[in-house]
DNA sequence: CCCGGCGCCTGAGGGC
DNA sequence: TGCCCTCAGGCGCCGG
């Protein structure tokens, strides 16, 4: 499932898109729209991509007077293509986008049709999306130790939970979330509040490396995840936790264990994670 | 106000 | 081989 690492490398691969005008835009899916879908599409043709980038799990796409936010949810993902390319099985959506002779079709795949395609106004989208309500980016150079410090004081719950909180800290979702885990050596059902300062520090340097590392192996496919191109992320190798409960545990041998967090499969080593 | 739980969806995989 | 059931889960929303 698309978490920060996947989106961000979708965002990094997108942004030759920036400067193409959107041209047409079709869909079986109605549905995906915010608002319904022909205002939408009346509201964004003729449109030019200013910027694109990333929030959290969001991608956003700067068109001037508007701000169309684009979300994923369990299989979405974009593909860049040609329209003359064959279509894919999932495709939802379609934009034509144009620079004077240049064409591109951008493509919205989809298996579950659970990705959302929203439009806000410029200039006040942040607070009409939601966005507002998100907590830090991990991976900017402002989440310091101190800040997630001062997020842990009087947190309350399950580490697993927190670490999905998208208000507490925004991105992270099932597979990361395992992995921060296990790289902190700290049991997923851990009471937050028990935690020590010794291991919230390594928490939060857990949060920097899995999302940091997923990133630079540009995601992690299992499943279905794919970049705008098609191809699968890298990030799957280096998985130590996530599903692989039955399995033994790469450091120490001991059979994985799972347990449900939140409705979630949850995988862990019982003995390389201190239950807090 | 917070927490748990459901609904949205489809394909994969297991059992028989 | 084919059918049916279960499972996967991010997030918005609902109810207790």
């Amino acid at each position: 499932m698309p978490e920060l690492p996947e989106v961000e490398t979708h965002v990094r691969d997108l942004q030759p898109l920036v400067g193409y005008t959107i041209r047409e835009l079709v869909s079986n899916t109605p549905k995906a729209f915010q608002p319904g879908f022909s205002q939408f599409r009346t509201a964004v043709l003729g449109k030019k991509i200013r910027a694109i980038h990333r929030r959290a799990k969001y991608i956003i796409f700067e068109l001037g007077t508007e701000v169309l936010i684009a979300h994923f949810r369990m299989t979405g993902h974009f593909l860049i293509r040609k329209p003359t390319d064959p279509l894919e099985k999932c495709v939802r959506h379609r934009f034509e986008l144009h620079k004077g002779k240049a064409v591109i079709d951008l493509r919205f795949d989809d298996i579950r049709k659970f990705g959302t395609l929203k439009l806000f106004p410029a200039d006040q989208y942040i607070e009409q999306s939601g966005l507002s309500v998100l907590g830090p980016e991990p991976l900017d150079r402002r989440f310091t130790l101190s800040v997630f410090q001062r997020l842990m004081v009087g947190k309350k719950g399950m580490l697993k939970a927190v670490l999905l909180d998208q208000s507490f800290v925004a991105g992270i979702g099932n597979i990361y979330a395992d992995e921060i885990c296990f790289t902190s050596g700290l049991h997923p059902a851990s009471r937050v509040e028990k935690l020590t300062a010794l291991q919230i520090k390594k928490i939060h340097a857990a949060i920097i490396h899995e999302l940091a590392q997923g990133v630079k192996n540009r995601g992690t496919t299992v499943g279905e995840f794919v970049d705008s191109q098609g191809h699968s992320g890298g990030n799957q190798h280096t998985l130590r936790a996530y599903k692989r409960h039955g399995l033994s545990c790469k450091v120490c041998g001991t059979t994985m264990q799972k347990m449900k967090i939140q409705q979630r499969t949850t995988s862990y080593c019982p003995k390389c994670q201190e239950r807090i």
